[in-house]
RNA sequence: CGCGGAGUGGAGCAGUUUGGUAGCUCGUCGGGCUCAUAACCCGAAGGUCGUUGGUUCAAAUCCGGCCUCCGCAA
């Protein structure tokens, strides 16, 4: 089977890494698609994609480029006559003349159970919201937003404590299990498929930096979530003492009793601050300009004062 | 050349403006007290102050190069 991949992050570097491994000869990697290299970082240095990485490495064919609406793009992969093509966490639309390409198909890698949590980040909304569950989808792609039919669905318990990033890497390698099975029904041509239930559709939007200011009028519960759901990225943060403290960790320490104004810090010698209902305490925090710590050592060098209102 | 912060005993910080051989909190080790303790008391070890040149009678502290780490912005 003649597969095009596309990809760009770790999420799907992990999946194309296990294609690649597939005792399998069957499946047969023409070209990779990612993400033109971006400036990144301080000093804006060029970074290639997880997935460029990973083709660079067995000598595959690498295609970045700008835009896939473009005649050159479309003959590109017409000439490869692909059987298959893999999108997963690519980060650009398939246009309906590319999905009609491939004999068999185009198929996505999806973190989340669908239809619960269309769209770019349902891992992150997955533990923001606190869920039980987690999982990934193997669907067959048409153009809406993750709206095709659905092929297989695994699932996974979410701990926790568990981060975004640590259920992310967990469900990446339960995604490259599920892909496997997925490619193998399709080669053997016993693919069932289902359409998903509109009725139970959810939205995962991409996260940004308006989410990370930890408002303390919400249950400790809640800030636990969302401190673990944004790490590791955006991460959440507070500011206090004029400085911007990311939390990369938290531990809820009551979860119902009202032990303080909103904000209020309720012991020094842990980080522990009181929420709209319980007390959380910070675990891992980070400075401006400083080193990521456990706030023990945090607390060594860097006084708080009970009493004192963050935010 | 995107903007900025930081490198001081094992850890986190102060000291650098006003140069004169290093300090705080904690950890570690030894001892004591206690039914007991992330408690308390006594004592000890441990640093060529990132690196490299320079200025000076004298530099962690002033000046230049280099290395490493981090925040912001993308």
């Amino acid at each position: 089977m003649k597969i095009i991949f596309m990809g760009t992050s770790d999420f799907a570097a992990v999946n194309l890494k296990k294609i690649l491994d597939s005792s399998c000869r069957e499946y047969q990697v023409l070209s990779v698609f990612t993400q033109p290299d971006k400036p990144k970082g301080r000093g804006y240095k060029l970074e290639a994609s997880p997935v460029k990485k990973l083709a660079l490495e067995n000598n595959l064919d690498i295609q970045q480029p700008e835009t896939l609406r473009d005649d050159k793009v479309v003959e590109f992969i017409k000439n490869l006559n692909p059987d298959l093509i893999v999108v997963i966490a690519y980060g650009k639309i398939l246009t309906r003349e590319i999905l009609d390409i491939p004999s068999l198909g185009c198929i996505n890698m999806h973190g989340s159970l669908l239809p619960k949590y269309r769209g770019a980040a349902p891992v992150q909304w997955s533990v923001i919201n606190g869920d039980e569950y987690a999982g990934v989808t193997s669907m067959y792609i048409d153009e809406g937003l993750d709206t095709g039919d659905i092929i297989i669905q695994d699932k996974i318990l979410i701990d926790p404590n568990e981060t975004s990033g640590e259920l992310m890497e967990r469900l990446a390698s339960v995604s490259a299990k599920t892909l496997i099975k997925t490619l193998e029904i399709i080669k053997n041509n016993t693919v069932t498929r289902k359409a998903q239930d509109e009725s139970q559709v959810s939205f995962a939007p991409t996260l940004d930096k308006s989410l990370s200011n930890i408002d303390f009028n919400k249950p400790a519960r809640e800030l636990h979530n969302i401190i673990r759901g944004l790490n590791p990225w955006p991460v959440a943060k507070i500011n206090y003492n004029n400085k911007n403290i990311k939390i990369y960790r938290s531990k809820i320490i009551d979860e119902n009793n009202l032990l303080g104004k909103p904000g209020e810090i309720i012991d020094d010698k842990r980080f522990i601050v009181a929420c709209a209902r319980g007390s959380i305490e910070f675990l891992e925090i980070q400075a401006e300009g400083k080193k990521r710590l456990i706030s023990k050592d945090f607390l060594v060098g860097n006084k708080i004062k009970i009493g004192d209102i963050i935010n």
